[in-house]
DNA sequence: AAAGAGATGGTCT
DNA sequence: GACCATCTCTTTT
């Protein structure tokens, strides 16, 4: 279990969206560790029209301009967070949305915070996930390239069994005819 | 099994 | 004032 170094999430999106299947998104929120395999992910960048850096920078989406290895929260239909991994070179605003873990470790925390929910549907959407391992507003920005930060990667050296299906993104009215949608089998 | 709708609030036009 | 990178519950086939 090692920590991801930040050279590998410098790449294009669409590159390294797939290259993060399989690593672990690691949490000690609260003072629980919570461990989930990135199982699905999307990729977004700048010259996409579902991006949310497509129209420039504004205050929400600086984060996804800054830094690869950060992580861009926001909130989304007023309801939920989402959570990203900045990629690309800084200033490249690009991201990569974490659509779903599946259990490491800590499963009996993200049973207590998604509460009577099969454990297959603990943390397979990206708000289900951001609840699991309570990633909250407060945690955009935050480097998950440190060891010191409460969300972090990590690469327990999986082995990835069958082929990465790709497919159109989810839940999105443009951009919709890119491909930029990754997941492992048995999601 | 699939389809529909409400919740709910920040962001941008 | 419209538009969401969603989730859950309810209704309909």
């Amino acid at each position: 279990m090692t920590p991801v170094d930040r050279g590998r999430l410098e790449g294009d999106a669409v590159d390294v969206a797939p290259d993060l299947l399989g690593l672990v998104l690691e949490s000690t929120v609260g003072g629980y560790p919570v461990r989930g395999r990135i199982m699905e992910v999307e990729a977004y960048r700048e010259d996409d029209p579902a991006s949310h850096t497509f129209r420039g920078r504004t205050a929400r989406n600086l984060t996804m301009f800054g830094p690869a290895g950060h992580l861009y929260v926001y909130l989304s239909y007023g309801v939920h967070q989402c959570a990203n991994i900045v990629t690309g070179p800084s200033g490249s605003g690009a991201a990569v949305l974490l659509r779903g873990v599946a259990p490491v470790s800590g499963i009996d925390t993200m049973r207590t915070r998604r509460r009577g929910r099969q454990d297959h549907e603990l943390a397979d959407g990206p708000g289900k996930l951001c609840q699991a391992l309570a990633i909250g507003a407060h945690h955009d920005g935050i480097d998950v390239c440190s060891p010191s930060s409460e969300i972090r990667l990590l690469d327990d050296g999986f082995v990835i069994c069958g082929a990465i299906r790709t497919g159109p993104r989810i839940g999105i009215s443009r951009g919709t005819d890119r491909p930029w949608r990754f997941r492992l089998p048995s999601d």
